[in-house]
DNA sequence: TTGCATGATTGTGG
DNA sequence: CCACAATCATGCAA
């Protein structure tokens, strides 16, 4: 009785819970999760990739799951309150034999009922709420999902931006290119997608930290310099016959961010690197940083 | 179990 | 919208 006005206006707070659970296809129509598939495509959309097959429908079994669970709730609530005011509908007309019952107190009464099952229900609502943020959590927040790229992939990747060192920064096609070719390569695993934006993040997290830390890569830098150098050394072989340059490796200078400050200064360690890993395997090539052959 | 590697997200600035 | 910087959360090896 005393709490008539905690409830009484619209209230805010159930409005959200109502309208959450109807976004999110909980309550509303049962139908094969509409909603649902949209949060989803919605969110595959918004480059957080969730794998199709596997994910997608175990979130959608718990969906159901917690869709059901809160319908049948809410019907037992729904039930209970109907049988409980009617039983004391049924009580008031007894009683109104030995005394005057007025209208407004049998509203009165049915008002207290009411509410009180009322605010069961928005128990029920809140949780149910929780339940289904937790699930959207678990399986839609693409961080908590988070796989490491194929060998080969990172193989693709690394490639390109060692030589491309000097401009580290594919244009859309470039991305759209690594993308199809990362996707061909990740063949094991569920992930079947590779998408720009991994790309981009790929070079964005790659960028970032090989400036940070320009020695730690220098081993990495080397080998793929290698790699694509002898693989560029091949093809210029083919078109010129007299290889006689010989120089020692000029190493990667000149690597260049949208920062002016991102500079490689090309005089420490990874000259000995280099002539180690050139003087041996490939003593012809002589490679820009773009992957060039000079 | 811990520390580092790494993919993704968030906030900021151009 | 893009790049960057910082940060988060997970994967993985020591």
């Amino acid at each position: 009785m005393r709490r008539a006005q905690e409830e009484d206006p619209p209230d805010p707070q159930l409005m959200r819970l109502d309208n959450m659970l109807l976004a999110e296809g909980v309550s509303g129509p049962e139908k094969g999760g509409g909603a649902a598939a949209a949060t989803i495509a919605a969110a595959a959309a918004s480059g957080a990739i969730v794998d199709h097959s596997v994910e997608n429908s175990e979130y959608r079994a718990k969906l159901a799951q917690i869709r059901r669970i809160y319908h049948t709730e809410l019907e037992k609530y729904e039930q209970a309150c109907n049988e409980f005011t009617t039983h004391v509908m049924n009580l008031l007309r007894e009683q109104s034999r030995t005394r005057p019952i007025s209208p407004k107190e049998i509203e009165r009464m049915v008002g207290i009922i009411h509410r009180k099952f009322s605010t069961i229900q928005m128990q029920l609502k809140q949780s149910t709420c929780e339940a289904v943020m937790i699930l959207r959590s678990r399986f839609l927040d693409a961080r908590r999902k988070r796989r490491n790229f194929s060998k080969q992939a990172t193989e693709v990747l690394n490639e390109y931006f060692y030589s491309h060192l000097s401009n580290p920064y594919p244009s859309e096609e470039a991305k759209e290119e690594l993308a199809k070719k990362c996707s061909i390569t990740m063949s094991q695993g569920v992930r079947t997608t590779f998408t720009v934006s991994q790309v981009s993040n790929w070079f964005g997290n790659k960028r970032i930290r090989y400036k940070k830390n320009i020695g730690k890569f220098q081993e990495e830098a080397n080998l793929y310099a290698a790699k694509t150098a002898v693989t560029a050394a091949h093809a210029v072989a083919a078109a010129v016959q007299n290889s006689q340059t010989n120089s020692p490796a000029t190493p990667n200078s000149g690597f260049q961010m949208k920062d002016e400050d991102f500079q490689l200064d090309s005089s420490d360690s990874k000259s000995t690197l280099l002539s180690s890993i050139f003087t041996g395997a490939y003593p012809t090539a002589c490679f820009q940083p773009d992957g060039r052959i000079q």
